[in-house]
DNA sequence: GTGAAAGCGCTAACAT
DNA sequence: ATGTTAGCGCTTTCAC
């Protein structure tokens, strides 16, 4: 049996509150040096150690922080939840907090998972919603729970309207990849990214986009009816793309290819990739680089390139996303933006604290680094 | 702020102790049938929903089990946690337990992580321990617990003595590579591997294996004071090879290659397979095919095969382990054995809770299927 | 400076 | 068949 405060109490020869207070530092300033040493010495040697359920029951807070994550995207990584330990273990988290975390395939047990986290009373929320399955945090509980003040942070998306996002910076990642060609002296620059990144461009002229960083319920609702993604990602990739292109006085060029369905879409991302290869070579403005949607897109050029000859990176240079376990043994090596999980992570957690502890907190983007390998060299003159 | 038993209680004019033994099903059959759907009926209109905190506190159960990762071998999947899930959501599982989840990068923090456990007097324990870091488990304290009886499960490793494990069967998987090959009319087998897998054998002869499924003393003292890990799932593949390729009359043909470091070693896995493309085409005993031990090493014989202009797989079949991304869509798509993570996440749970519940259990390998890819084919006449 | 006491929401033993 | 009561281990007034 676990020691109590009791015990510490008779042993110290002291009152449960006097230890309390010491132990949890409250008015602990108040007691002379010898007592507070005293007692924090034989609860130590007593192996004390707080029971949380009753802290809890007594305090009102659980401290346990809710993870809910999309099964489908493979986001929810070993270095995610590091990034989020990193601060719940860190210094300047108070109290300890201990994440229970769900993975959840649909919106269904998206629902019953949410059901999970507030049965267990959580401090907070970190959730990574599907864009189809968000219809699973539609409850009216959970809206009017996170209207009261219920800390909630979205990571990896913007489905959830009205809750802090931390994400990527798509949009600095597409014009940092741009730059990286730019630099080794390309000029024709092509975007290879799936035919679905157009209903970004879509959503936002018919005023269903983020607007000041908040969602519209006509949004949700147009998702709702049409089971349709809004792949903000790939927008604002491209946008990334095109505003670096126009700045450098060049026009966008972009190849797209079709995907089917939302889940075991890997092969049809690297033949995407593969076909576009000749699209891209025979392509009247001949690019000498593509800035690819993600590492698999990428892994198919390679292949189509072998296929027809085509020496890379001489003849065209390929930058992919993403960053994928294979990327860096590939032949070439793939020239990427690796997904920074961890920061990720360790910002969501530290923005729900700040909301936990009632401190201001915003949306954020984490800038991604391009990681050049050699998959993308100096253009050739041609 | 959410409904008590005390306000269900209150609103269905009967006491709280009336409510608790019809909401928790206990006893719930001595009351008549109208005032147990009153009562169920009130407390679904309010809302009411049990305070996990509370009913812990008086039961002296967290209704919390705790999952502890190694982070070096990314074996804490999406799919593994969904394996854990389906039992704790399941209809079978009695009470609401929810994971809380950690990841550990040496025996420092896996010490911290298994106290913030018992700190939240967790009901059991998912543990994969890293080989060389078990250390951090050794704490006196860990070991009086699982004595006392705190249902422990070690998956994908052996490092937890008198504890029972789930874990992929490595053996099994390493004859069915060799079965399949056999199938497609192969009879001169390689097996490519690192060189640390006879660490297994030494660990073995020197009687520092695991006996009765039990484990040693001084195995883990001769890890320790070497900080050597023992690579059982190296050894139990090879043994798997070994045996049935004895089992047909056939010579095992073992090729290996260096690895250094625990850590950012895919590279040297897929060099090492490279490499060692060239030693097998040399190999006076001319395989036809080759079991590797994992995806990585397929990768580089791949490459090497393609520098040197052999054709894949008519020259040489391969099966890889593990199944990356990378795999099934790589050419040629590899052949290889998928790791069957949800299932071992799924029997996992299913133990610690027959252990939580005080029904025996016993530890399980769990048995990996072969998928054929384009990397084996039958044997060509040569 | 320290202690006594109330009470967080629940379960279960003991009543009736 | 249902109510009363005593805690579970802790924090936090309120006293002195």
């Amino acid at each position: 049996m676990p020691i109590t405060l009791r015990q510490v109490a008779a042993e110290a020869g002291v009152s449960i509150a006097t230890v309390s207070r010491i132990l949890t530092g409250h008015k602990a300033e108040a007691f002379p040096e010898t007592t507070r040493r005293r007692i924090v010495d034989v609860a130590h040697r007593l192996g004390y150690r707080p029971n949380m359920a009753a802290k809890s029951l007594q305090m009102r807070r659980s401290f346990l922080i809710g993870i809910l994550f999309n099964a489908a995207n493979a986001l929810l990584s070993s270095d995610f939840l590091r990034g989020v330990q990193a601060v719940l273990h860190g210094d300047r988290c108070s109290g300890e907090y201990s994440p229970i975390v769900f993975s959840h395939a649909d919106s269904g047990e998206q629902a019953d998972c949410l059901r999970r986290c507030l049965d267990r009373r959580v401090d907070g929320l970190i959730i990574n919603a599907s864009h189809d399955a968000a219809g699973g945090f539609d409850t009216p509980r959970f809206a009017a729970l996170i209207q009261r003040g219920l800390p909630v942070i979205e990571v990896f998306g913007r489905c959830l309207p009205g809750v802090p996002r931390i994400n990527i910076d798509n949009l600095t990642a597409g014009r940092k990849s741009v730059q990286h060609l730019l630099d080794l002296g390309h000029r024709r620059i092509g975007m290879l990214t799936h035919e679905r990144y157009l209903l970004g461009r879509d959503a936002q002229r018919t005023h269903l986009a983020p607007r000041d960083d908040q969602h519209h319920a006509e949004r949700d609702e147009y998702m709702r009816a049409g089971h349709v993604s809004i792949h903000w990602d790939a927008w604002d990739r491209y946008r990334g793309y095109e505003a670096a292109m126009r700045a450098a006085g060049l026009e966008p060029l972009v190849v797209t290819h079709p995907i089917a369905g939302e889940i075991d879409v890997a092969e049809q991302f690297v033949e995407g990739g593969r076909a576009a290869l000749d699209a891209l070579l025979a392509h009247p403005a001949r690019p000498t680089a593509v800035v690819c949607y993600n590492d698999l897109e990428a892994y198919g050029l390679v292949r189509g390139a072998r296929q027809r000859g085509v020496p890379l990176p001489e003849r065209l240079s390929i930058v992919g996303f993403g960053d994928l376990d294979h990327s860096r043994v590939m032949t070439p090596a793939l020239t990427t933006m690796p997904v920074p999980s961890f920061e990720v992570g360790r910002q969501a957690a530290q923005a729900l604290l700040a909301r936990i502890d009632e401190r201001p907190v915003e949306s954020a983007l984490i800038e991604m680094e391009l990681v050049m390998r050699e998959s993308t060299a100096e253009r050739v003159e041609s």
